[in-house]
DNA sequence: TTACATACCGAACGCTCGTTACGTACCCCC
DNA sequence: GGGGGTACGTAACGAGCGTTCGGTATGTAA
């Protein structure tokens, strides 16, 4: 292979497309510059060429991970406000196999990220994108008079997102359980209750 | 030191908590013999005398935090329904350093038991349980008459599990914007939420 | 043709891992 | 007061890790 200058970005592209077979098998855990390797079929050495240490490749796979979940085919958003939420949550939960692979990947990443102050921050920062992505339909539905004019959408946002990744975590371990429909149901279930709350809740 | 027959049970104390020590600081990605040797500042010899093989300790080490899980400092339950699904709830959220390390545990568990079929199996056990442990508090709320007659319970109580665990993740990763009172706070919203579901939900 | 930079391989380094073998101190029992 | 089994420490093994290095092609430039 010549070494032409402008390849460079594609032999980064097929690195990516190892690393993500590789995290999709076996996890972060599971990310090593061998194993890599050997699913490039090359050195380790020439990895090195394109990321200087491990650091670089595991910050690479997060980039990668994000990259794929921004990226993944998601559904047609049908309308403003509660429609437009749930077509959110719903491309969050892992209905597909690939939806369960990438899920699992995020998840198998947090042990490393609670583990590194600097990707802590990353995963914090995620978070804080994610919750911001959901807020426009809250405020949508707020506007259609889904939700009550005095509704805290920034906490609404935390909630929805605390409930579909904890539902995540739940069908990851546990498929039989949680089968699409379930989930699907769980999730109408919930965002019904969200939407009807009545106007100066109770508890406190 | 003596090998009094009787200390095998007191090594293995010394050992536990050697080994949550080691959790706590570093997940179950730093739980390595020679860590937990040095945290006890005895030989990694000694401890294969205990525990034959690493999978033995890790073994050991979910038992662990199954253990300082279920012998937590608990709230008192103040009353049946939903103001005792609420004590049981809080008691799960990272309000204390001590709660955020024992969640910070448990996430950090996923990863290995997410890529072991065993640990896979047996963590799907524990939020069998963990649901089943929320069910009685929400039949009591049914009977209340503080959920309507018709309320799917088993969804319910993995609804619960959902958000209090996915919210468990998000404080992990961003304590200062997950403060004690604003995890409460959204707890008592999202239990208000539940609890003002009208007979017959709308989505679907 | 020579000179040089790039791309990459293969091998090795130093380290840590789980695990094992061996030596020794100790207590119990005779 | 000598066996013998238990309870360790010490040291090492082999494997795997991230990383480094020398060598070898292949391209461009003079």
């Amino acid at each position: 292979m010549p070494p032409a200058p402008g390849d460079r970005d594609a032999r980064r592209e097929d690195v990516s497309q190892a690393v993500w077979r590789i995290l999709a098998d076996h996890g972060f855990g599971g990310l090593t510059l061998r194993a890599v390797a050997a699913e490039m079929g090359v050195s380790t050495g020439m990895l090195m060429h394109y990321f200087p240490t491990k650091r670089a490749l595991v910050g690479h796979a997060l980039h990668l991970l994000e990259q794929h979940t921004s990226a993944r085919p998601r559904r047609p958003r049908p309308a403003e406000g509660a429609a437009a939420l749930r077509a959110v949550l719903l491309d969050v939960l892992p209905l597909t196999p690939d939806d369960a692979a990438r899920n699992r990947v995020w998840v198998s990443s947090w042990d490393l990220a609670l583990a590194d102050d600097g990707l802590r921050a990353d995963q914090a920062g995620r978070y804080v994108r994610m919750r911001a992505a959901i807020r426009p339909h809250l405020e949508a539905a707020r506007r259609l008079g889904e939700l009550p004019p005095e509704a805290d959408l920034d906490r609404l946002a935390a909630t929805a997102v605390a409930f579909v990744h904890g539902l995540v975590v739940q069908a990851l371990f546990d498929a039989e359980r949680f089968p699409p429909d379930t989930q699907t149901a769980m999730l109408d279930d919930f965002l019904a209750s969200l939407l009807s709350e009545t106007p100066g809740g109770s508890a406190g």
